[in-house]
DNA sequence: AATGAATGAGGGTTCATTCAT
DNA sequence: CATGAATGAACCCTCATTCAT
């Protein structure tokens, strides 16, 4: 499979935030005001503990103000993380881009990516597993998650693939070996987490370069 | 540093819930009832929607019987951890203890473990993903995770350091490889419990092997 | 008591919507359509569920709508129960005016009025209960109300006494059966509200005659 | 039709109620409270403007206590209605059953209860008209007051054929004569509750018996 | 030890009202 | 005049907790 087959897996996500016009820019600028002030309670407070109140009040603005441009909280959680998701994707396309020409340059750059400050920061980490951890339950969550890891894995697997082919590796499972790649981060911001004192972004890129050496040894030094 | 060290660790983990004697043996019994019960309502209900009611109603048992032997649904929380930790952790030290004496059986056996029905049913996934979303706003969480973690890992690196040594391997850091391999675990649970119709614990297995087989070809066979 | 007398009773209802000059006409059209739409909302959803926010809505116009025109929603509603009355006391008066000279035919003429589609009207009947559901608590809608059953009741006492006067009726108390009258037609009108499979304009009507024939029988045939 | 037939037309209107054990003695004893309660409160402050929390405070209960007993609101309302109207019948079937033995007396005894103090009661009356007020809007009002409106009309149809049937009275409807009754009691008691200083049970009731006298001239005297 | 009725604080939500545009 | 975003009080409802039994 090609690198660049099917970056539109996820298009559906984009849809409901596409609709920003002139008439309603700061309508979306509230949405997105509160989205933030969302984010930052749930880092803060916890997901069970964030209340409409608390968001208002992060946000500077009055109780009524997420039922106004949300409707119900739920769907503020739900627009929350479908911005989450986004986001990230944003991130991600950009790094594919514009970093290095060669499969090889890209994976590291989506690795570097995950463990960059924007998004191994723990604040934001937070948010990830508070949702993640309610994924069970809710349908929706799972559903936009899924989506999102699918295409992940996808291009993932289709870097590595090519290194594969490139370095003649035998018995490596390009799909096997990218998700592995991409577990890790997962695991590794679980440690950012949990062990802040412990593990720290550079650590955690120490583990993964020892992974991409021992993988593709031709592609990565030490 | 040695296989068997620090298994101490966490050992006041254990102290709630060793004072289990004849006269309180029902007492146990029942706390225990209403901890099955709070984990199965999460992994339902998610944590957030979990109420007292709730285990209560799964327990068979009645309203005010929760705070009547957990004083508190914080309590009941913290002892739900505290029995997940201490359950896992006993699986962990029995396979230790069982599996092959070469570490790199151990380090196989434990894997095997983390992705076993008994551990990777998205089900119990659930629930720890649903603590993992509160520890960045419940230090006690946090705490609680971080002593299992910092256990695990320095057992995952004590084999690992076996095995580097062993196999000569040129240019692998133990610990780092060691945490690589836990993360990973972590990693493929979020996608059994994501996208339990792309994954399953064989897939996941694939990986992992993937991964010991790069890191450590002498010792693990693809 | 003559017929004609007494017609100034509710005089002062009149007054509020008086007013109208040619610089307000517009401001009257708002408010005429904005109480329209109030009595339509009513209809619909309930006195209790009519938000300021519905009648806007079903006006076509826009939220704070109401507060510029009526100042409160409590002013509105009063506005809108003045307006009903208002509007039944003319169809009242012309009806009185119009139908032939006889005493007989104008009483005929108003139970027939209130028999019309454009008053029996299931959707105007629910206005009118709203209203009437409110009378306890609320004086201000009690004293509307009082004062125009006071007229009417005078009214149709009138036209009975000439009734008794005329056909020597023996023992007919004309106040009575005056009330008797009137009184029947809001049970009717319940009728037709609670019951409109069971109940019609006609066959309320046939209720009337049968009244009108026993009290009056010199005066209506069967 | 017969008297004594269908008298059973609303007798799932009991069902609800009729639960009451030993075991939930008590628990009916506190529905029975709150919806005393309720009715106080729509008297004096009507339906709209009636909350939980008055509900509550007029029995001299907690804020929940509500919701524990009925669920929701609409649940206390729905089942304030059913009160109101089962009370009613129980009081309206005893009169059946101990007036005298003579349908003339039966009806007359029917027309004496609805204006007895205990019915004809501003405070009563206001919960009705609460009720019917929103008829429109709410089927299931609309349902309960419909069947009970059907019963007390074939009831009292039955007794006035009788009486046509009887005094050979020339050219009366039967059913017609019984509805304008019937619903002459409803326009009476917006009379009492609109216009308390004009009207009281006692000027209702000569209204009422000049009524009789006139369809049933042999059978009432004036 | 266990029940479950009762409490009451606090949450999500609604909505009359205000006000800048 | 008219709009509609914003406010904030007050509602219904939930639920952890208490307590009499």
């Amino acid at each position: 499979m090609s690198i660049h087959s099917n970056y539109g897996i996820i298009h559906d996500l984009m849809i409901a935030t596409a609709t920003t016009s002139r008439r309603t820019a700061s309508r979306e600028k509230r949405r997105r005001q509160l989205i933030d002030a969302t984010m930052k309670c749930i880092a803060r407070k916890g997901m069970g503990s964030t209340t409409l109140g608390d968001v208002a009040k992060e946000a500077g603005l009055s109780q009524g103000i997420v039922n106004l441009h949300f409707e119900s909280k739920d769907n503020l959680l739900k627009e929350t993380l479908r911005t989450l998701v986004n986001e990230y994707r944003e991130q991600f396309d950009k790094t594919l881009e514009k970093s290095g020409p060669h499969p090889g340059d890209k994976l590291l750059a989506l690795m570097e990516l995950d463990l960059k400050p924007s998004i191994c920061d723990r604040r934001k980490l937070a948010v990830w597993f508070a949702f993640w951890g309610e994924v069970k339950s809710r349908p929706t969550y799972q559903r936009m998650c899924d989506e999102w890891d699918q295409y992940y894995d996808e291009v993932a697997a289709g870097l590595c693939e090519v290194l594969v082919a490139e370095g003649n590796y035998q018995g490596v499972d390009a799909a096997a070996a990218a998700h592995a790649l991409t577990s890790m981060t997962t695991g590794l911001w679980l440690s950012c987490l949990i062990s802040p004192q412990t593990w720290d972004r550079h650590k955690a890129m120490d583990a993964v370069m020892t992974y991409l050496h021992s993988v593709f040894p031709k592609h990565y030094e030490q």
